[in-house]
RNA sequence: GCCGAUGUGGCUCAGGGGUAGAGCAGCUCACUCGUAAUGAGCAGGUCGUCGGUUCGAAUCCGACCAUCGGCUCCA
C-alpha cells in the first residue's frame, strides 16, 4: 500500500486498516477515526485486499471529522430509541459545526429531555460498543425496516437507485441505514453536547411532515468543545440586536415587525456609510436616482414581479387603481433609463439609487437588522454596450474591492451559472458567463462555481465577505440582466442610427445598507472606528472646577465636525470611563488641572487605554486626520 | 407560514390563586474626587393583548400578538 507521503509498505493481503494503523504509530491508531482507500471512504474494520492508495483519516481532516460527528448522531439516535421507544427516524448528517439527526417523536423533545439523550449517550460511549458494518441487498434492508416500523428509513430506500448496494450500521441494539464510514467504537466519542431543539420539515420541504430536530456537537477532546462554546458565546456578545439596543442604534417595535426605527445613533452611522458611498460612486461615473416606493399595478405586470414575486409584495389602491409598494428598484430605473432617447455616445449609463423597498418576508425569519420587512439597497443599474460589459463589470469589481478593504473585510468570490428554469436562450447564458468568468479571470480573482444557482434573468457574481470571527455573509452581487431590456423595450441609436438593445447590469455593494449595519456592529463588537462612531469623543472633567475648560475642548472640537460629548455630571471620573468605555466610545479626554493649565487633553483610547497627555492641537490633528483616512485601529 | 421556547418597571432577572420584589439605569441631595461602579433618599409596573375558569387571576385555561432558536425563503 502506499500512504500520502508516497511511502510504500507491503502486508498480507486481507489485513486490518487498524492493524495497518498500529503498525505505522501508536498515536495514528489512536486518532485514526477512518480511512480513505483509492478514494473512498472505509472503515478502520475493513480489509486491505491488494495494492491501494490508502490516507488514515483523523478528526483533523475534515472527512474525519465529519464521520466522527456522524458516529456521534448515530450514538444519539440509539440513545433517543432506547428513551423514548417507537420514535420514527429520518436522517443524521455531519454539518459544519456538529450533526444533527431528524426524529418524529410521539411528543415534543423539552430541553429536560436533552439533558437525559445526552446521559444516555454518555452510557453509551462509556460502553464502548463497536460500530459493525453489514451490507444487505434491498429486500432485505426494506424488510427489516418495514419490520421494525422506520417508516422515513423505508421511503429513503425506495428513493434509492435499485442498483446502489445497502448497508447498515449496528452499534449494540440499535441499527441505521447508512452509507458509513464509521469511527471503530462509540468509545472514541468524547465531549459531546446537544445544542438545540428544533422543527424541521421533512426533506425540507414546507409541504412535508414537521419532524423534531436534534442539533449536537461532538469533539475528541473536552477543551475543544470548551472553546467551541466559547465562540458561540463570543457571537452572541456580539450579537448586533443586544448591541443595538445597548449603544442605542435601533430599535424594533411591536408596532412594526421587520421594519426597524433607526434612533440617532444608529443614523449617524448610516449616514456615514451613505457619505462614503455617494462619494465613491460619484468619483466612478454614477448618476444618482430616487424612484418611487408606490407604483401602479401594471408596470409590476410589465416587469414580471407580478408573476414571479407577488406573494413577497405589499398592495395599495389609489382612486380605485391597484398600486404596489416596490420590492426592488430595477423596473423604477427602467423607467428614468426611458423617460428619453439615449445615444451610444452617452453609455455607459450609471443610475446608482439608495432605494427603499419592502418585502413581505414571513414572520418566523424576521431577524433584527439581518431579516427585515424593509430595508435600502445600494442599488445600481448601468446600461451598456455589449462590448463594454467586461470592463464595466471589473470596475465595479474593484469597487466593492475597496469597498470591503475599508472595513477590514476579506471576501471571496461565486459565479452563478444558469438554473433550470431560466429565460433567455443558451447562447446569451453562455456569452454572459464567459464575460462574468472572463472579468473575474482578468481580475486575478480566485471564484468558486456555483452550477445553476443564478438568478432567472442571468448570471451573477456574489460577493462573500468574512467577518471578524469567521463568519461569512452575501452583501454585494453582480447580476447580468437580460430580461428587463427586453420587457421595458430598451434601446440606444447607435452608430448607424439605428435602435439597439443595450445591456444591463444591476449590482449593490452593501447590499442592504440596514444589513450591512448589522454585520458592521457584529463585525466590530459595537466599537465602531472613529469615522463611523456615532460619539468619537467624550470629554470627561475630573471635577466641577474643569468643567469650563472642558466645555472648551468640547466647543473647539466640535467645530471642526468632530463629533464630541461632554460629561458633565457630578462624578468620580472612574464612574465616567466606565461608562464611556461601556459606550465603546473610541476616545475619552480626562481633563483636570494639569490640562487646564497647559491646553492640554490626558487621551484614553477605549482599547489601547491611557496614552498619557498631550496638546489639544495636537489630538485634534491626529483625530483628523484618522477620520479622514477611515483608520480601522 | 411551520415546530419548539419565552413574554413581570428603561435593562437583567426573582416570585407565583389572596392583589408585586431585587440589582442596575433614572431623579434629588451630600461628597469635588486623576483612568472601568462614592453614599443616602425618591420615583417608577393595568405582570404582552383579549377572553374564560374562580368569591378572587400577574399566577390556571384558551385565542391572538411579539420575541428567541430552527425549518423554508432571501439583501
Amino acid at each position: 500500500m502506499t500512504l500520502p507521503d508516497n511511502s510504500v509498505r507491503e502486508y498480507a493481503p486481507g489485513i486490518l486498516l487498524v492493524d495497518i494503523a498500529k503498525s505505522i504509530s501508536h498515536r495514528l491508531a489512536r486518532e485514526a477515526l477512518a480511512a480513505r482507500v483509492d478514494g473512498r471512504l472505509v472503515d478502520l474494520g475493513s480489509s486491505l485486499k491488494g495494492d491501494a492508495r490508502v490516507e488514515f483519516l483523523t478528526f483533523d481532516d475534515e472527512e474525519g471529522r465529519q464521520v466522527y460527528r456522524h458516529s456521534t448522531a448515530h450514538v444519539m439516535a440509539q440513545a433517543v430509541q432506547r428513551l423514548f421507544p417507537g420514535t420514527g427516524l429520518a436522517i443524521g448528517p455531519a454539518i459544519a459545526d456538529g450533526f444533527y439527526y431528524d426524529f418524529e417523536p410521539k411528543d415534543s423533545f423539552t430541553p429536560e429531555d436533552l439533558v437525559k439523550i445526552e446521559k444516555e449517550m454518555e452510557a453509551i460511549i462509556k460502553a464502548n460498543l463497536p460500530f459493525e458494518r453489514t451490507e444487505l441487498s434491498r429486500p432485505e434492508a426494506l424488510a427489516f425496516f418495514k419490520d421494525v416500523g422506520q417508516n422515513y428509513k423505508v421511503e429513503l430506500i425506495e428513493d434509492l437507485p435499485p442498483d446502489v448496494p445497502l448497508s447498515c450500521y449496528r452499534q449494540g441494539d440499535f441499527t441505521d441505514l447508512c452509507m458509513g464510514p464509521h469511527v471503530p467504537t462509540t468509545g472514541r466519542l468524547k465531549s459531546v453536547k446537544l445544542m438545540s431543539v428544533a422543527g424541521a420539515y421533512w426533506r425540507g420541504s414546507e409541504k412535508n411532515k414537521m419532524l423534531q430536530r436534534i442539533y449536537g456537537t461532538s469533539f475528541p477532546k473536552k477543551s475543544m468543545l470548551d472553546e467551541h462554546i466559547f465562540r458561540i458565546e463570543e457571537a452572541k456578545r456580539r450579537d448586533h440586536r443586544k448591541l443595538g439596543a445597548e449603544l442605542d442604534l435601533f430599535s424594533i417595535q411591536e408596532e412594526g415587525p421587520g421594519f426597524p426605527f433607526f434612533h440617532p445613533k444608529g443614523m449617524i452611522i448610516r449616514n456615514e456609510l451613505e457619505q462614503y458611498w455617494r462619494e465613491e460612486h460619484k468619483k466612478r461615473g454614477y448618476q444618482e436616482i430616487r424612484t418611487p416606493i408606490i407604483l401602479n399595478r401594471l408596470l409590476w405586470e410589465q416587469s414580471g414581479h407580478w408573476e414571479h414575486y407577488r406573494e413577497n409584495m405589499y398592495f395599495t389602491t389609489i382612486d380605485e387603481g391597484d398600486y404596489a409598494v416596490k420590492p426592488m428598484n430595477c423596473p423604477g430605473g427602467m423607467l428614468v433609463y426611458k423617460s428619453r432617447l439615449h445615444s451610444y455616445r452617452e453609455l455607459p449609463i450609471r443610475l446608482a439609487e439608495l432605494g427603499l423597498v419592502h418585502r413581505h418576508e414571513l414572520s418566523g425569519v424576521l431577524h433584527g437588522l439581518m431579516r427585515v420587512r424593509c430595508f435600502t439597497q445600494d442599488d445600481a443599474h448601468i446600461f451598456m454596450l455589449p462590448s463594454q460589459v467586461k470592463a464595466e463589470i471589473i470596475r465595479v469589481i474593484d469597487l466593492v474591492d475597496d469597498f470591503y478593504k475599508v472595513f477590514g473585510f476579506s471576501y471571496h468570490v461565486e459565479l452563478s451559472t444558469r438554473p433550470e428554469k431560466a429565460m433567455g436562450s443558451q447562447e446569451t447564458w453562455e456569452l454572459a458567463t464567459r464575460e462574468l468568468k472572463e472579468a473575474l479571470e482578468a481580475r486575478g480573482l480566485d471564484y468558486k462555481v456555483n452550477e445553476g444557482d443564478g438568478a432567472f434573468y442571468g448570471p451573477k457574481i456574489d460577493f462573500h465577505l468574512k467577518d471578524s470571527i469567521g463568519r461569512t455573509w452575501q452583501c454585494g452581487t453582480i447580476q447580468l440582466d437580460f430580461q428587463m431590456p427586453e420587457k421595458f423595450d430598451l434601446s440606444y441609436v447607435g452608430e448607424d442610427g439605428q435602435k439597439h438593445r443595450p445591456v444591463m447590469i444591476h449590482r449593490v455593494v452593501f447590499g442592504s445598507i440596514e444589513r450591512f449595519m448589522g454585520i458592521l456592529t457584529e463585525h466590530y463588537a459595537g466599537a465602531f472606528p472613529t469615522w463611523l462612531a456615532p460619539v468619537q469623543v467624550r470629554v470627561l472633567p475630573i471635577t466641577d472646577r474643569h468643567a469650563g475648560y472642558a466645555q472648551k475642548v468640547v466647543d473647539r472640537l466640535g467645530e471642526k465636525g468632530i463629533r464630541v460629548e461632554l460629561d458633565s455630571r457630578n462624578e468620580k471620573i472612574n464612574y465616567k470611563i466606565r461608562e464611556a468605555q461601556a459606550q465603546k466610545i473610541p476616545y475619552m479626554l480626562v481633563v483636570g488641572d494639569k490640562e487646564a493649565d497647559q491646553k492640554a487633553v490626558a487621551v484614553r483610547h477605549r482599547a489601547k487605554g491611557d496614552l498619557g497627555a498631550i496638546p489639544l492641537a495636537e489630538f485634534e490633528e491626529q483625530l483628523l486626520e484618522q477620520i479622514r483616512e477611515k483608520d480601522v485601529s
